[in-house]
RNA sequence: GGCGGUGUAGCUCAGGUGGUUAGAGCAGCGGUUUCAUAAGCCGCGUGUCGGUGGUUCGAGUCCACCCACCGCCA
């Protein structure tokens, strides 16, 4: 059986989710939902992030504990994601016990590997950043990111030593050219390597004398661990390390989702971190692009950043869904407006799809009794329509096996589209004005029909809620069962004549503009 | 400063290794149909393919330089 692992970023608790969350959860949920559909053994992970110095601070300023702040703001995250039905396997907490053990038994490894010094070190320290900032990083000697002023700083930390691994990893990202993918961040990540890059081994500590809110070190108990090294290794601890009897089957197929903000992380820091605890890498760095809103770069004092609990309601959260996975191709930024929504969710889902479905279960109705029909007389234009399955078929699988959501659900929607065109063409409406034309649309009804319950099994990974109520309306099951993902040469016809149909409301209904207010 | 990316119709984008009149979807306009969610179907684009110069019988498609925007690194 094949397996599939595939993870977002645990999320940091000091945010709420918005669409840059959500569209990295949304990718992993369909890809699980894929590979399940697909009959692989899928795990999918996700969860939040919760030590380091922000979250003390925070803490202190509301007079609540860290553990508090965690609390809430994870669960923040877990209602959300549970809310929009998201897929996942487990929901990892960096201070879930299992993973405070697997981060201190990692530490002890890597420390006996001797990949790990300690050094005094000196200078200017931004907490937004949780660390210290070189001359770059200030303007008008405040952080760029954060604008507020660094405050002088002279501790000591433990270090990872990353440029033990640089040549091993440059030539490990060489020979595996799709480790990375796009291209374009495994360029970057390449130009990371470079022996002139300036690459520098990272900080894994801060002291107890001013922060406690992290895992305390085994081999000293004076320093606690920095949230990277940390929330790194919660991609183990999801799936059992170290004795779960299939981490190393699971481990094997790992699909690590992200944005690119943290590509040096999970491209440099990580693989290195693996190899020397002595774990070989992950299968796939996935890297997205960012969203934009309205143009604009998303930001808390802009206060645009869009809250998906909001688009489900205005929209429904597979319209919202759609419009996320079809508008961006994976890798690149892209941009969202609710009028882009609205516009693309009529074409495709109201105008296309879902008028697709509903005139053909409402002539089923008034020319076929309410029951799905036999095919009696399949001609020429059946077998094109067959063909054109198959087509969208083949197309789905090869885009989502790239991450080219785009394309798979264009192929999609394009079919649809064909069914369209067959339906006009074979006119039903008129076929049964004919003496003796029942058979005609007997078979034009049922192409339609099954044509639209491949539809819905290739929609199901992208539209979770929509695509079992497609199923239902065509009068089968509500729900999709492992391995039912049609290959290309699946069964044309395991439609069953004789179901009645249920047609419901409108499944995708014309969407009003909205008030933009 | 170094490396890389992007710049093609109003919008979003396709256009491996150069070759007939540069394409798609959306939006818009016109027509048509009625089974359907004022949906469907049919038809309609004179686009300096960022600019300049070059290689070539022939270049969005290769080369050089330039401009704009973006990213990564310093």
């Amino acid at each position: 059986m094949n397996r599939f692992y595939v993870t977002t970023p645990i999320y940091y608790v000091n945010d709420v989710p918005h669409i840059g969350h959500c569209f990295t959860t949304i990718v992993a949920d369909t890809l699980a939902r894929y590979h399940r559909l697909a009959g692989d053994e899928t795990f999918f992970l996700t969860g939040t992030d919760e030590h380091g110095e922000k979250i003390a601070e925070a803490a202190a300023l509301r007079d609540t504990t860290p553990q508090a702040v965690a609390d809430e703001y994870s669960q923040r995250f877990r209602a959300t994601w549970e809310a929009l039905g998201f897929s996942f396997d487990r929901f990892i907490r960096t201070t879930d016990p299992d993973h405070v053990r697997n981060v201190q038994a990692v530490l002890t490894r890597v420390h006996e590997a001797g990949d790990i010094d300690f050094r005094e070190y000196e200078g200017l320290y931004c907490v937004g950043c949780e660390r210290f900032l070189t001359d770059r990083d200030l303007v008008d000697g405040r952080c760029a990111d954060h604008e507020r002023a660094p405050e002088p700083r002279r501790e000591g930390n433990y270090f990872f030593r990353l440029t033990r691994y640089r040549e091993w990893l440059a030539e490990y990202i060489r020979a595996h050219p799709d480790f990375i993918r796009p291209e374009r961040y495994r360029n970057e990540a390449l130009a990371m390597l470079r022996e002139d890059s300036g690459l520098e081994d990272f900080s894994i500590s801060r002291p107890k004398s001013r922060v406690t809110w992290g895992i305390e070190l085994p081999f000293d108990p004076d320093h606690v661990c920095y949230v990277w090294f940390d929330a790194l290794i919660n991609y183990l601890t999801g799936i059992g390390y170290p004795d779960a009897p299939d981490f190393d089957a699971l481990w094997g197929a790992t699909q690590h989702v992200i944005a690119k903000d943290i590509l040096k992380q999970h491209a440099l820091f990580w693989p290195a971190m693996l190899r020397s605890m002595g774990l070989p890498p992950f299968r796939h760095l996935n890297v997205h692009g960012y969203w934009s809103v309205d143009g604009r770069k998303i930001s808390k004092s802009l206060g645009n950043a869009v809250d998906p609990l909001l688009m489900r309601e205005r929209y429904g959260f597979d319209a919202f869904r759609y419009f996320l996975l079809r508008e961006m191709v994976f890798g690149v930024d892209a941009n969202f407006t609710e009028e882009a929504l609205v516009t693309r969710a009529n074409a495709d889902l109201a105008n296309n799809l879902g008028n697709l479905l509903n005139r053909t279960l409402n002539m089923t109705e008034r020319f076929a009794g309410g029951a799905v029909p036999s095919a009696v007389a399949v001609g020429a234009p059946e077998a094109e329509v067959e063909a054109g399955a198959r087509r969208a078929a083949t197309a789905v699988h090869g885009a989502v096996a790239e991450f080219k959501f785009h394309d798979a659900l264009a192929a999609i929607v394009a079919f649809a589209s064909d069914v369209n065109r067959y339906l006009d063409a074979r006119a039903p409406w008129k076929q049964a004005k004919r003496e003796g034309g029942t058979a005609a649309v007997h078979t034009t009804l049922y192409t339609a029909a099954e044509s639209l319950r491949w539809i819905a099994l290739l929609l199901a990974p992208f539209l979770p809620e929509a695509a079992p109520r497609i199923l239902a309306q065509l009068g089968l099951a509500a729900s999709v069962a492992p391995g039912s993902l049609p290959r290309e040469d699946a069964r044309w016809g395991a439609l069953a004549a004789g179901a009645p149909i249920a047609r419901g409301a409108p499944l995708f209904p014309r969407i009003e503009r909205a008030d933009p207010r």
